[in-house]
DNA sequence: ATGTACATAGTAATTATTATCAAGTCAAGA
DNA sequence: TCTTGACTTGATAATAATTACTATGTACAT
């Protein structure tokens, strides 16, 4: 059923903001961009205002990896680039005479209405970042990663201690048993905040102690 | 940190059953085939295995539009279609004579590891389905789409009444105000239980009646 | 036999998105 | 000019998809 789409001011400023974007944003992208210009627009309006503009084909959904929804000025499919550290997503020009064919055995049943290729890798700013940990520039783990309750306890334990301690001296010194204890020094140590110079011993990593400030 | 990956009997039910797939299941289609010969397994369980085996590089995840992860048990890179309605995934062969490459100019500063070429279009099973939609065999709207408890009275109201009706009729039959009655019908639409024979006059469709069961 | 490390089920929490509804705003008709 | 109808919004609830947490299970190492 067809039905008037009215051009409002929060959908100007949205394809405003899209048409000056290049890196074909998710809604929450664009939404923190648009919220510079009307402070009270609200989230569930960009979402929704991103779908019926894309259904009424006045702009284009960028299909590409990851979980999030992209969106994109530019009406003509082309081809995209993504970055898998950072999921940025950048066009890519390929040249018009590189085109795919596939045969009618190969299409499966099919009715193929369009191909999308898409290219991965790391892109330049992400580049410069591996380059400077590679020089020392030491950034391991990820400090602004939340800790439960247990897990602070524990890393608060290995902090005010000068060795490295196995599960039963951070038991000693906590509300914990050994087993719960072993649980929280595993994931620790996944964030990094916790190392193991020797089995069964346990330290706090510099990353660590910044996690507790 | 390395550390030791065991394979218990749920990983080893969760490879065999990815690889007796061929359409990259997402973590909640494979759920339902494990739970078969797993009756006690979590979802959660699913989840965490598939991760863990894909950054084991035991399995691969199948980077394709959708929101929902899938996994692949063939490890080597390949090629899919997807269809645009039952988001179905098939892989697809193409000669590999069939290459993009992409000169140094056009990777805007990016390092590429690689490619994804992904056809879309209509599979043969939803082939088949449109064809019998233009056959007349109708259906229209979605008759498993959930009600409001507004949206239920506005559409019974509707049901009684042999003609069609103005918002001010239903109002007078339902708790609801006429602004009120507006909304609900504007969403009844778009479901397909609800049709305009004249402007500001509704009626039930057959949809509709099926939806009030 | 005991301690350690990896894994699970159940459930809570998070992320990303969509639905609902009262109220706002604009267009059409009387 | 007023009333009615239709589309839209902000706020919030709900849903879908995924991940984190924790007590407990299980296997391995000492």
């Amino acid at each position: 059923m067809k039905h008037t789409l009215r051009m409002t001011h929060q959908r100007e400023i949205i394809l405003a903001e899209l048409r000056k974007s290049t890196s074909h944003p998710t809604a929450d992208e664009l939404y923190e961009r648009i919220r510079k210009k009307l402070p009270r627009i609200s989230l569930a309006t960009v979402y929704r205002n991103l779908e019926i503009l894309f259904e009424a084909g006045v702009i284009s959904k960028v299909e590409i990896s990851g979980r999030q929804k992209r969106f994109d000025y530019d009406l003509e499919e082309h081809d995209h680039i993504y970055c898998v550290k950072c999921h940025r997503v950048d066009n890519i020009n390929l040249p018009k005479t590189q085109k795919i064919v596939v045969r009618q055995k190969e299409q499966k049943g099919y009715r193929i209405s369009g191909c999308r290729i898409e290219f991965y890798g790391i892109c330049p700013d992400c580049r410069k970042k591996q380059k400077k940990e590679l020089e020392g520039d030491n950034k391991m783990g990820c400090s602004s990663c939340e800790l439960s309750d247990k897990q602070k306890e524990v890393l608060e334990a290995l902090a005010k201690s000068n060795d490295p301690c196995g599960s039963k001296d951070i038991a000693s010194v906590t509300s914990l048993e050994p087993k719960q204890i072993s649980c929280q020094i595993t994931a620790l140590k996944k964030k990094g905040y916790v190392a193991s110079p020797v089995r069964c011993k346990y330290e706090i990593t510099e990353e660590g102690k910044k996690a507790l400030d």
